[in-house]
DNA sequence: TCTGGGGTCCTAGGACCC
DNA sequence: TCTGGGGTCCTAGGACCC
């Protein structure tokens, strides 16, 4: 499969919002991923509104979303939470129109607003998507042309040509901060100068992933449609503490947590882990604290999703590299050496239950989680009579979870 | 006081083999 | 003076993505 040719065409959709970063806000100095205690003063004194993040509920509206823009081809990759993919490829009709349809169709059954992009390679289609949520922004027929569904495979060479010399080199998808600056430092500024550079000398003084960027805007295709996603091949849960956390005592119900989460994950992709991997660290910008960051990878005893066994191996490393004295500010799990749970080792049975075990006690467990709300069975270790304990994240100011409860239904006023 | 949480892929270099 | 020439595998770290 390829888009290696004009008749082929990959769309790119992404539902953040048309202007990222809310006007209102920006109009008042607050920057991308700000820090709550910078701004939390401009609240008070200019009617700023916060809100912590909702997870349940943006991943409600994503289901729905993606849903219906599925709808719109057989082969859909679903890249993010916000953003898939899909193959044009012999489909009737034209394909700004396509994009406009969709638009339409997200807005009215999800009131999500989207922009498309579409172009014949991936790298291309994501460039458009781009195009499509900057175009309003910009001066002059760029607007009209462009804004919200962009096509860059119907584009005049001189068109084409226009638009790569008036959009710097970071917008594009595999350039990120450095690279965009090194590329700078070269004297190489917009993606027409970079889609003209030399293939093998970029190769040889960058990587062979900038040579396929550059070969994916010049047409060529070299990243497929990925509609059958993979297990994953690592399983990570990790949070910084809602306020500095001293004790063993409490790591240890921090550890438990998250190694209870990445097991989930886990036994959800029908997998098994043969490593496990523990850290936990101090602020690093608290630059008057003494600092300390140690992790440990710990073989499973055998491969397991079993959270009794992928607990031992966790706390068992939490010992390991625990040091008093020490604010800690964030710890994490990460699972892997992952495979699937349909090729294990045959063991000799010497007594030890777990090796017994037939996934059929996680499996309840995790019956009674999707069913009764996460956390209603989890280890003994993470409970404690105190519900909201100093290591976990703050959620003062969430949003209702307007389509997941039926508590948080929106309520209409007669 | 307070600073996101996940992932992926690639490369260089070290350890080890014959 | 001059100290081989291939390989493989693993890991850490860097870069990127949302």
């Amino acid at each position: 499969m390829s888009w290696g040719n004009a008749t082929d065409y990959c769309l790119n959709t992404n539902s953040r919002p048309l202007i990222p970063n809310n006007l209102e806000a920006r109009a008042l100095g607050v920057s991308m991923a700000a820090p709550w205690f910078q701004i939390r003063h401009l609240a008070e004194e200019a009617g700023l509104i916060a809100l912590s993040s909702n997870y349940a509920l943006y991943g409600d509206l994503s289901d729905r979303m993606l849903t219906i823009i599925g709808e719109y081809s057989p082969r859909q990759e679903i890249y993010s939470i916000d953003e898939c993919f899909l193959d044009f490829q012999g489909l009737p009709g034209i394909n700004v129109e396509r994009g406009h349809a969709i638009r339409a169709w997200v807005l009215q059954w999800v009131g999500i607003p989207t922009c498309v992009g579409i172009g014949s390679t991936k790298t291309l289609a994501k460039l458009a998507n781009h195009i499509a949520k900057t175009a309003e922004r910009k001066p002059g027929s760029y607007a009209r042309e462009f804004a919200r569904v962009c096509d860059l495979s119907v584009l005049s060479s001189d068109r084409r040509d226009e638009v790569f010399g008036a959009t710097e080199v970071k917008e594009v998808w595999g350039v990120g901060p450095r690279i965009g600056k090194r590329l700078n430092d070269a004297g190489v500024r917009t993606i027409g100068e970079l889609v003209n550079l030399d293939l093998p000398s970029l190769r040889q003084q960058f990587s062979v992933t900038l040579e396929r960027t550059v070969r994916e805007l010049r047409g060529v295709s070299c990243l497929q449609l990925e509609d059958m996603p993979g297990a994953r091949q690592q399983i990570m849960c990790s949070r910084f503490f809602g306020a500095p956390v001293l004790t063993l005592q409490e790591l240890t119900q921090a550890i438990t947590a998250h190694t209870g989460r990445v097991a989930e994950k886990l036994r959800a992709q029908q997998g098994l882990a043969g490593q496990l991997h523990v850290f936990i660290r101090t602020s690093p910008f608290r630059k008057q604290d003494k600092q300390y960051a140690q992790a440990i990878t710990i073989p499973t005893a055998r491969p397991t999703a079993h959270t009794g066994e992928l607990l031992n191996s966790s706390l068992a490393g939490l010992r390991k590299i625990y040091r008093p004295g020490y604010k800690y500010a964030k710890a994490g799990v990460m699972l892997m050496d992952l495979r699937p749970n349909t090729c294990v080792q045959g063991e000799l049975d010497i007594g030890d239950p777990l090796a017994r075990d037939t996934g059929q006690l996680m499996g309840a467990v995790d019956a009674l989680n999707r069913r009764f709300g996460r956390g209603t069975v989890t280890s003994g270790i993470a409970r404690s009579s105190i519900a909201q304990q100093p290591w976990q994240m703050r959620h003062e100011r969430c949003t209702p979870c307007y389509t997941t409860e039926w508590a948080d239904l929106a309520l209409a006023r007669t």
